[in-house]
DNA sequence: GAGGGCTAGTAAACCGGTTTACTGTGCTTG
DNA sequence: CAAGCACAGTAAACCGGTTTACTAGCCCTC
């Protein structure tokens, strides 16, 4: 089963390759008859173009990368498949890489802008740069950076409300009568963190509740960081009665940790996650 | 700024295209001073080979295919963070689909094998299929079924022990003393729900509880299903004092129409998911 | 000193499309 | 009735790699 290639649809319809290719690129219209016999060419033949060799002649892969540090994080799948179905409207397709969080991926993946295989990218990084990452998206160029930031990247940006939502979560505890509220917050050094916390801080002021500086944690968006954190929340002498996770993935660690500790989420103490 | 081909770099190093190329692949072995001025060519003119153009001759792309329903499913999006890494691992990429669970999405994605876009795909279907979807699996070859059967398909598959699983959720249902279990499970003519139906009843035999067929609903693996399917199981005149959902998706409409209608889990009603 | 074999390469065809530049024919039109 | 133009279609170059088949020079050996 050798592929049948245009040169094939040209010999069977008695036409040139130019003719056909052009024909089907509807790029010259042919009157109706010599149309009819490409048509029933490509049907009798059933020739598909290879879409390697039209890329190549184009210099379009029509293809987007899409950088995550792991794609089973709920944000990033959601993110994922609502940039796939965008894609697929506009006759893309989207490429996943997983970058478990090291620079080093992610700057290897987004060399595949250079060598073509995709026309862009959808970057979501995961922890603060020092200078690398940044130099290589303004070396490439075509990355969009996603829910969190790379400094001095020349790029386009699209993020979450930070501070706004970490207020309305806050002001949510506080509503329900907590006053000793802890922090589990995600690296110190990336945007959504700081963001997150700063609308804490606002809700926090806002309601003239001080903040003590002790229940704030912070440590990677993983689990582990949730884990560990609400067990050193929960030894202290004075707990705290609510716990603010900053993502999922460390609300989830949270759960786990309350869960082996024989503590109940909400009645013993309360949890909300960003 | 035109891009840098390898004829730039045998022009630059001195040499022919074909002993750049060669000797890049590592498919000769050349002289050292040769090789350092090769390197050296590339090096300067900061070359990187078009991978499409590689693919071409090579007619490979070096790409899988990752077909679900919508990856923002938990369990696909865990399959894919696996799978990308196993393809990173030998070199491939994986290129991402969402069907919306619509025969013809799979199937024009299916196609993409033919034209060259992808090497193979691995295909989550979550419908029944009344041949069409076999057919193109069948002329497409190079597919592998996951987590669902495609009856009369030949490939390979992978599947996770529903019946085992099924039974062990059961069993541990029965151990924590209920008697009158419920089941939200997914459609009727899908394998992972025949054979989770079927581990089921398993468990239920093996512990001599007679199963009441009126507690056994069943939908799509969609939040609507867990939604309604636990409203109406509540509503019963003897409502079940444990659910089992055979998807976590159920599972999740079933905690929010428990939520909605004041319910506590597991305090009022136990759920278990597959 | 002719033949064999190795080294260090090279020219040209090829992958399967797209695109540019061109041709031959017939119909208008001044 | 010759110039101009539209129509229908084509040959050949091109995209940027890989691969096949081949050569020129050198050393070794019988």
């Amino acid at each position: 089963m050798t592929r049948v290639t245009i040169r094939h649809v040209a010999e069977e319809a008695g036409y040139s390759v130019t003719a056909v290719s052009r024909y089907l690129n509807k790029q010259i219209s042919l009157p109706e008859q010599t149309a009819r016999r490409i048509d029933e060419a490509v049907a009798k033949l059933n020739y598909r173009p290879n879409s390697l060799a039209r890329r190549l002649t184009r210099g379009k892969s029509e293809t987007i990368g899409f950088i995550t540090s792991d794609i089973a994080y709920p944000l990033f799948a959601a993110i994922a498949s609502a940039s796939e179905a965008e894609a697929a409207a506009h006759g893309y397709s989207l490429l996943m890489f997983n970058s478990r969080n090291l620079v080093e991926n992610e700057i290897s993946f987004l060399s595949r802008i250079d060598d073509l295989q995709v026309e862009g990218v959808l970057l979501m990084t995961n922890h603060s740069d020092h200078g690398q990452l940044a130099k290589k998206i303004n070396q490439s160029g075509n990355v969009v950076l996603i829910d969190e930031d790379v400094p001095d990247a020349d790029a386009p940006r699209l993020f979450a409300d930070n501070i706004a939502g970490a207020r309305i979560a806050t002001e949510h505890l506080i509503s329900a009568g907590h006053r000793r509220i802890a922090v589990i917050a995600g690296p110190e050094a990336l945007l959504s963190s700081i963001e997150r916390l700063a609308g804490f801080r606002e809700a926090m002021a806002g309601a003239g509740i001080s903040v003590d500086e002790d229940l704030i944690l912070a440590g990677p968006y993983e689990e582990i960081t949730g884990e560990t954190g609400f067990s050193a929340l929960i030894d202290r002498p004075e707990p705290p009665t609510a716990v603010f996770a900053f993502a999922d993935m460390l609300a989830i660690g949270a759960i786990k940790m309350a869960r082996k500790r024989g503590l109940k989420i909400p009645e013993d103490v309360s949890l909300i996650s960003f």
